[in-house]
RNA sequence: GGCAUCGUGGCCGAGUGGCUAGGCAGAGCUCUGCAAAAGCUUGUACAGCGGUUCGAAUCCGCUCGAUGCCUCCA
């Protein structure tokens, strides 16, 4: 399967690049994952769901994939780094709880939340409190190597002098002179030699409750630290893929390009990837601003921005319908689109197993589509367009079922097994959740017999018999259609 | 102010030089007792102004606008 078509684009060089994992056949892949100070909202879920589908595809193509996306449980500071309060920490002081009960209660939340968009969990999520030592002793290595300063108990990153030995502002296309322009200087004392200097490791307040021993202070590393920490110690010094959202670009990936590079001499990552923003009402979504949505109200239905739920599949499958790049803007009525176009596509698929293949080859070149299928996933993933490609089926099927078109027993397989390898395993649509088959059985003979009592009447041109019962079935969610080999019937 | 990304028909959204996705909505038709579903037909859109080219939504420049980052943020 792995035929080497794949391009991805690529934020180092802004280009799509040819994908060649460093080792053939494996995948080392790393992605940010979310602080655990408060709950997941649906534009964290957006770029966990975009690289659920990099994730899937991989290995949908045969790579072997180590996907590695952490849990932020420390050293996410406030506000700046000097003044500010670590998130964790302060979500604990004003619940009056521990933080680690913070981080439990969120990072269970994440998770519950992750699952009804059915993404796949990664195949290993750390902490950043479990890799504490590992990053101490990151932090001893960069100050070898000369990159780093200590002053009272605190470590800092030396910005300009790494930039004299390497780039820094190479991911982000910042250059250092602005930086050190436009960079805001705080009245307060800082220890930073310079605005531009970010914290290894930050020595502790007396009554800073997250802390651990090092060498210079009892303190917290700093937040850059930890993904370099993870992803050097699971994927290594050298590794393919790095994820995470546009938003981290700068400051948060710059900074780790630059500690690993200091420490190894050579950039971490092969291929840095990263999912645009979605937002709501034009614009992003922010908690500060009341301009955000839990998913949790999307699916309960509870929310003042819309007037209906949708299930989590319905807000994937959106999700899918623009390509990760691209910023999407969620709304009521491109919501509905899809929802629709949803229901459409699974019924299709579902009806497809009615379908009766034949010998004669219908009007519908399934390589040709096939071709075109892997084609759209290999363009950097282009969701969208294989969507665009499941609807081409999806149009020959009802062509089939309803125009007397031909399938043969070849193009059924292929669509059959096809349809399903996409939707479920590549896109990561779930099945539809059904009801036990107990009652999905009695449910379906009893509307048969309804369907029966009203076929009889319409014989009878008992017309108002008839409708009622159609219209009565409809309003409790089964529609019935009416066809040349009698009449079917569907749940909304 | 600096950097970055972007501006596609009623809505959402693909598309990086010629072959002009897809979904939703709208209109007409077929089918139907009427519907629904499905099928068929229908929309000449690419912010504006210049330029390059035989040819541009696609490349270049400028203008306007949007979003993101520059301070924590997926």
């Amino acid at each position: 399967m792995i035929d080497n078509s794949l391009v991805v684009l690529n934020s180092l060089s802004g280009k799509k690049e040819a994908f060649k994992p460093i080792n053939p056949g494996f995948v080392g892949m790393y992605v940010c994952g979310p602080t655990v100070y408060s709950n997941v909202h649906l534009g964290n879920c957006r770029t966990f769901i975009s690289f659920d589908l990099i994730y899937r595809y991989l290995k949908h193509l045969g790579y072997k994939v180590r996907y590695v996306r952490n849990i932020t449980d420390a050293g996410h500071l406030e506000n700046d780094e000097d003044v500010g309060e670590d998130r964790i920490a302060k979500k604990a002081r004003i619940e009056k709880i521990e933080p680690m009960e913070v981080v439990q209660f969120y990072t269970v939340d994440f998770h519950q939340i992750l699952e009804k968009f059915n993404t796949l969990p990664p195949g290993i999520e750390p902490t950043a409190t479990g890799h504490i030592i590992e990053q101490i002793e990151l932090i001893k290595e960069i100050l070898e190597a000369g990159f780093a300063y200590e002053v009272n108990g605190s470590v800092y990153f030396d910005v300009l002098k790494y930039n004299k030995a390497y780039h820094y502002g190479k991911l982000s296309g910042r250059k250092i002179e602005d930086l050190i322009h436009n960079t805001r200087t705080l009245d307060g004392q800082s220890d930073k030699r310079n605005p531009q200097d970010f914290a290894l490791w930050k020595k502790a307040e007396p009554r800073h409750i997250m802390r651990w021993p090092s060498p210079w202070s009892d303190g917290f590393p700093g937040w850059h630290l930890e993904c370099t920490a993870m992803s050097t110690k699971y994927l290594g010094a050298s590794f393919d893929i790095h994820g995470g959202g546009m938003d981290l670009k700068f400051p948060h990936h710059e900074c780790e390009i630059a500690q690993a590079q200091a420490i190894h001499k050579h950039p971490p990552v092969k291929y840095w990837l990263h999912a645009n923003m979605l937002t709501l009402n034009g614009k992003k979504m922010a908690k500060s601003t009341g301009n955000n949505i839990l998913p949790m109200d999307i699916f309960s239905g509870k929310n003042d921005k819309f007037k209906k739920a949708y299930s989590p599949q319905i807000v994937r499958f959106f999700m899918l319908q623009a390509h990760y790049t691209s910023i999407l803007d969620i709304s009521e009525e491109a919501l509905n689109a899809s929802e629709k176009g949803y229901l459409r596509l699974m019924e299709a698929v579902s009806q497809l197993a009615k379908v009766k293949a034949g010998k004669q080859a219908g009007d519908f070149d399934t390589d040709q589509w096939l071709k075109k299928c892997y084609a759209a996933m290999d363009d950097d993933f282009n969701s969208p367009l294989l969507i665009a490609q499941l609807f081409e089926a999806v149009k020959y099927i009802n062509l089939v079922l309803h125009k007397d078109h031909h399938i043969s027993m070849d193009q059924w397989q292929t669509l059959n097994k096809m349809l399903g390898v996409f939707i479920h395993e590549v896109l990561g649509i779930a099945p539809e959740q059904k009801s036990s088959n107990t009652t999905e059985a009695t449910l379906s003979k009893t509307v048969e017999l309804l369907i029966e009592l009203r076929n009889n009447a319409r014989a009878n041109k008992d017309f108002e018999t008839s409708d009622r019962i159609r219209d009565q079935l409809l309003e409790y969610g089964i529609q019935l259609k009416d066809g040349k080999e009698g009449t079917q019937f569907s749940l909304n």
